[in-house]
DNA sequence: GTCTATACGAAGATAGAC
DNA sequence: GTCTATCTTCGTATAGAC
């Protein structure tokens, strides 16, 4: 199966951008870990690196986005949607031992809004934040929060989390991330 | 003056850094940048691009914590503290016209703990986000509230202003820093 | 101190055979 | 579809002259 090979290497472009970044990602490297075949990359992806990339960063954001989505759907509490959202990236540093981060992150550090290529993926980075911003701010209107506030609230979480992976991968602890989820729970509960 | 060259230099690397990331500043980008003589980069620097970019974060990092410090050492609001960061970062981004970021930030995103020359990168961040965390706390306790609330409170706004950092960047919009300046000026204002 | 020239390596992309 | 080989560019770092 084709597709086979294609997706390995997203996945697999998925965890080296969370833990080299982007331009500490060669196509080798991704070949590398994905084990697929060294002449298929521009048969899959002819825009070569840059299409790759913007592929891995919608892949890992629409899962979280979806993740988010099904919780609401569910009637579930703003509350669980942060500690979902928490526990992936948590989940993501313990498991690496630091290494790895969030690769939307990574990318959306590496790419100037204007530089020729990279305003591709910095305007993907910025749908996928978009996406979870509309994704939690439907969450928390749904527990009657007026929208204008479920969409600073949102973007609270958003920045705060993504904030805190950066400073938990740099001092090797999952503490900010910790403190940062008990302040944010604290908060949603005393307003839903 | 020798020195002179060598704080150009510094400088330089600080707005390259914020701009293009780690990876991305070559060093003849910030010698071109600062007009510093081509010759004298290992002359000034003798670890290399390590040296510099870890003096670039160092100063400004130091930036902000000295002046965090400096406006709690008046008896400043927590709340005022909020509004230095935050206007501090939202010039970056308005008077560069949404190229520019954070620097310590770029170079956090990119750095691994663990590899090699890196691991001198991570720490340098590490500590530079320390020491806004410590800054802030203690604005924070010298207006009654406990050490460890005034802890996870400071991890917060760090943590969130940094990250909105990163989506304005991508987004080409001061919003989601201007949501979360308004989160956390509320938050803050409440409890202090 | 500052210069030029160069060694050395890495990475993206392409060409053409199988 | 997948392979190997190669082109081209670029960035760090060093060597040695001025």
């Amino acid at each position: 199966m084709p597709s086979d090979a294609r997706q390995k290497m997203i996945q697999s472009a998925v965890t080296l951008l969370a833990t080299r970044g982007l331009e500490g990602t060669a196509f080798s490297d991704v070949l590398a870990h994905s084990g697929a075949p060294r002449g298929s990359i521009y048969h899959h992806f002819p825009d070569g690196k840059v299409q790759l990339v913007e592929e891995a960063v919608d892949f890992a954001g629409d899962a979280i986005t979806a993740a988010i989505n099904q919780l609401a759907g569910e009637g579930g509490d703003p509350v669980e949607a942060i500690h979902l959202f928490v526990n992936v990236m948590r989940h993501v540093l313990v498991s690496s031992d630091f290494r790895a981060g969030c690769p939307v992150v990574a990318v959306a550090a590496e790419s100037s809004p204007d530089a020729g290529e990279q305003a591709r993926l910095s305007r993907t980075t910025a749908r996928v934040f978009k996406d979870w911003n509309a994704a939690l701010a439907a969450a928390i209107e749904s527990k009657g929060v007026a929208p204008k506030r479920a969409q600073s609230l949102a973007t609270l979480m958003i920045a705060s989390i993504e904030g805190a992976v950066v400073m938990c991968r740099a001092q090797r602890t999952t503490a900010p991330l910790d403190e940062v989820e008990t302040e944010l729970e604290a908060l949603v509960a005393a307003i839903v």
